[in-house]
DNA sequence: TTACAAACAATAATAATTATTGTTTAATAG
DNA sequence: CTATTAAACAATAATTATTATTGTTTGTAA
């Protein structure tokens, strides 16, 4: 890690009230440096090369505090275990952060987005769009009462 | 299950060459008749009242072949293990029904979703909209043209 | 430089999912 | 309507992903 990124982390971690520590500092460098979505144990092995002495806990310790401040986002917001739904009318999802709650919204109350259809010519990569799911982020009623409190 | 809908489902099963079993009748009833996004540990649980000697094996193997055959939609398409990303540029996936592999577009190339945000008002239930998540479902170039073959 | 809280490694525990194996059942040819 | 065979089943072992626990070490601030 260059000094500058160094120091840049070292102020990142003060004002989220963490502690400067070599794990961490590592941590934070491979994941800088690596592309794509990579899972907890894809950081973890490259991680154990630079700190052979790590263990997976701390690795998903440190995501997980890291993704607390927002310095890390997750891929998918509602990743958790398997969720499904009968094919019923198209809809989207208001996905909660907080508690993770999944609430449909039906495609047509979506409004802002009516008529958005991706053209699949458009795509980078040579995709074939086959459908869209939008997912809103955001807050559902009963957290925005409860935020700084506890999940119930 | 009314004897319609158990007519259906036969069809169901004879389209996708399946047996049409009691299990599998009663989890697809029960499927039905639940609201929301169960997991299959709920829909276990109900599918048990009916058929008390089943196994989550059973229920576990039914989803997926109803996931395979169209007749159920997974919620969450990139759920299995937490994938993490460094908080760079806004930017939706590309996410591959088929091989799960997640391309990063940028906000921007999606040009058809140009000025689509969502106003929170209009949102049902009170729901704060913090941010987008749009899916873009379909195949990769690569899973096009391997399209009836196996994964590599 | 000492004291205390936080972080750590090791490892046990839990949750979610998949694989294996021997038995039962549905589809269908006779 | 019965025999055959492949598919489905229950039971359970195994695997994978994740979280919790515990005793030790390290960073921080007085």
């Amino acid at each position: 890690m260059t000094t500058e990124s160094a120091q840049a982390f070292r102020e990142l971690c003060t004002r989220q009230g963490l502690a400067v520590t070599h794990q961490r500092q590592i941590i934070y460098e491979v994941m800088q440096s690596m592309h794509g979505h990579p899972s907890p144990e894809e950081v973890y092995v490259q991680v154990k090369e630079l700190v052979p002495a790590i263990s997976l806990a701390t690795v998903y310790k440190n995501i997980h505090l890291f993704l607390a401040s927002g310095i890390l986002s997750e891929v998918s917001p509602h990743h958790g275990s398997l969720r499904i739904e009968m094919k019923n009318q198209p809809h989207h999802h208001l996905v909660c952060t907080r508690c993770r709650s999944i609430q449909d919204i039906p495609e047509s109350d979506l409004l802002e987005f009516a008529g958005c259809r991706p053209a699949a010519q458009t795509l980078p990569n040579g995709f074939l769009a086959q459908r869209l799911s939008v997912d809103v982020l955001g807050l559902c009623a009963n957290c925005q009462k409860a935020t700084g409190q506890a999940v119930a």
